[in-house]
DNA sequence: AAACGTTTGGCAATCGGTTGTCAAGAATTG
DNA sequence: CAATTCTTGACAACCGATTGCCAAACGTTT
């Protein structure tokens, strides 16, 4: 069948340790994953020949007989959002460090998407890490219940969380418009599913009233930059001097659209985005922005599943970590028009 | 142990089906497998209980046994590459329309890493699209052997690939840039293991020696917005009145260190970028580059290998596919500056 | 030297499916 | 109606590990 039949073409298995050193399969296993359990100098020889024969555990047979996969399930939304590349590389640095591997999942943006990624994850990975879930907070919670899940930037009481804290940024931002002199601001929202849309806007709302000034909402909206030409005209009808967009994607699709419509930025109109995603720093004018350390949510996200996964090891087990977040003033913020 | 010990918690098998339909576990094994091969009505009260009792087959047993893992590896060398989302997008979108899930891993640039993932993959995937490759001829041959193994912007012969036809794009970008008066132009290349950067320059050279104008190079340099900054150094340096960059990062990093030093784009200095990557539309200026249908190219290497693992499909089992590439003229690009 | 406790290693069941083999039953045919 | 073919479904081995249980071998203590 192989062209070379007498040479192991097909990877080694304990069975081939176990008769290369004359003892059985179990032992190879127990030598492997309990090492102070069996013989010095028998462990040593299992190892020997281990590594010549270039053994790999098959983590399949491995997950099917021990119940554990190795894997953590990451969900995001939507995996071309620059906003998640940091995030994924978080966890996915976190979770090599461990040894897990990492199954990506892109949800479309789809609670039912995600529901059906979940339900199969439950029996191909040990634990969920899901970002910005569209799920209900009951049927998260029911998740939670069948599998480890770590949410992150989504409050659900009972499912341990790592919260990206820009509520808190964006009263920075207002703040910052207010010293530029802004009275009148609109909040851009984004989906009506998402759970931090609502809570900036919230904390937007409040501060605003506190300080005395205006606050619109516009949207919902989709968060692509897309969707920023439509809130870039709502905004200019609302006649808002400046906005503060759920997100940078969203700013961006902004500053695109009214630079088109030959409406100035910051001059006629203060954008603030938030995320700092990639491009932010780059676009025209460049983009003030909420900033906050993405990548490092990823692997707080990841610590906080694998200590739940792993008890033994310690651990202070949160479960709930907030990342804080600042305002970044880059160049799309600036004095309120004088024209009143 | 459980809240409901009288409630099954546990996910439904097909020994739970074959218990309330009366029937042996291979039965409903081949029901659900082999439709044809079990009487209608049988069959039918097999997927009704199976609806019944939400089941999921479990795809560790699955891949133990039958050997088939339907899972598929895609290796990036950075996830954080915004050239990679796409390409992930389009591996994911159409992995999943084939039942398969996608295993996305980071190589993180090394060829160590790379290797030592595909090993890890050959029991743990039924097949491998890697992306950029980092490895020699070789080793990428050895491990294609192993395992079915589509490539991304790599030609090996031997290993079935997806290329996305950039040199030939290099050359269009040439003529644009000759029509516009340059005739110093710089090629700034990428790390020295990427073929792709190789196979520009070779066209990029000749077209260039054919048209009587001077190709330099400079590099070679890390495909980051950061090793943008000492690209633009060198371009300046050089003294070329244009440059075509290894890709759009590098581009775009080009972009905004000459903006600091006050050398303005395109009056001062052209520059072409390649792969149209998000944030290649909205920088400052908007990027003139060499795009392609990337998300396509990360569905055709999927329908390549998925043709290779199940060749009762038919197909046309192409080994080699091109991707076109063309220009995309935006702002970064003008005439060439008079001031000789 | 006997009794004891402690390692150490092997057997076999198990995880949840797939698949080859084969016999019983149904349908078709002569 | 009997013979034959086909269909259908049960049994059991197997994939590659883990793990509970038990017995053999060892060293220690009295």
């Amino acid at each position: 069948m192989s062209t070379h039949p007498d040479q192991a073409e097909r990877p080694a298995t304990i069975h081939d340790i176990a008769a290369l050193c004359g003892v059985a399969a179990s032992t190879v296993s127990r030598a492997l994953s309990t090492p102070e359990r069996v013989n010095v100098r028998t462990r040593a020889r299992i190892e020997e020949a281990a590594a010549m024969l270039n053994y790999t555990p098959n983590s399949q047979a491995k997950a099917l007989s021990s119940g554990r996969t190795g894997a953590v399930g990451v969900l995001v939304p939507d995996i071309t959002n620059p906003f998640y590349f940091d995030l994924i590389r978080g966890t996915q640095l976190q979770l090599k460090a461990a040894g897990y591997t990492q199954l990506l999942v892109d949800t479309e943006e789809s609670d039912e998407v995600e529901a059906s990624a979940m339900e199969q994850l439950r029996k191909g990975a040990d634990g969920i890490i899901v970002a910005a879930s569209r799920l209900s907070d009951e049927v998260l919670l029911a998740a939670a219940a069948k599998i480890p899940v770590v949410a992150v930037n989504r409050d659900v009481p009972g499912v341990p969380a790592v919260i990206i804290d820009t509520p808190s940024a964006t009263s920075q931002a207002l703040d910052h418009l207010i010293s530029l002199g802004h009275t009148r601001v609109a909040y851009v929202a984004g989906p009506v599913s998402s759970q931090s849309s609502e809570r900036r806007w919230t904390a937007l709302s409040e501060a605003a009233e506190a300080r005395g000034v205006e606050a619109h909402r516009l949207g919902p909206f989709a968060p692509t930059t897309q969707s920023g030409a439509a809130a870039a005209d709502a905004a200019v009808h609302s006649r808002v001097s400046a906005c503060i967009a759920f997100n940078d994607l969203i700013a961006i699709g902004m500053l695109q659209r009214l630079r088109e419509r030959g409406i100035r930025v910051p001059e006629d109109m203060s954008i603030v985005g938030c995320d700092d995603i990639f491009g932010a720093d780059f676009c025209n004018p460049p983009l003030t922005t909420m900033a906050s350390p993405i990548e490092q949510a990823g692997r707080v996200a990841v610590s906080m599943l694998l200590a739940r996964l792993n008890p033994l090891a310690g651990g202070a087990r949160r479960s709930r970590s907030v990342m804080p977040t600042h305002l970044t003033v880059r160049g799309s913020t600036g004095p309120a028009p004088q024209d009143r």
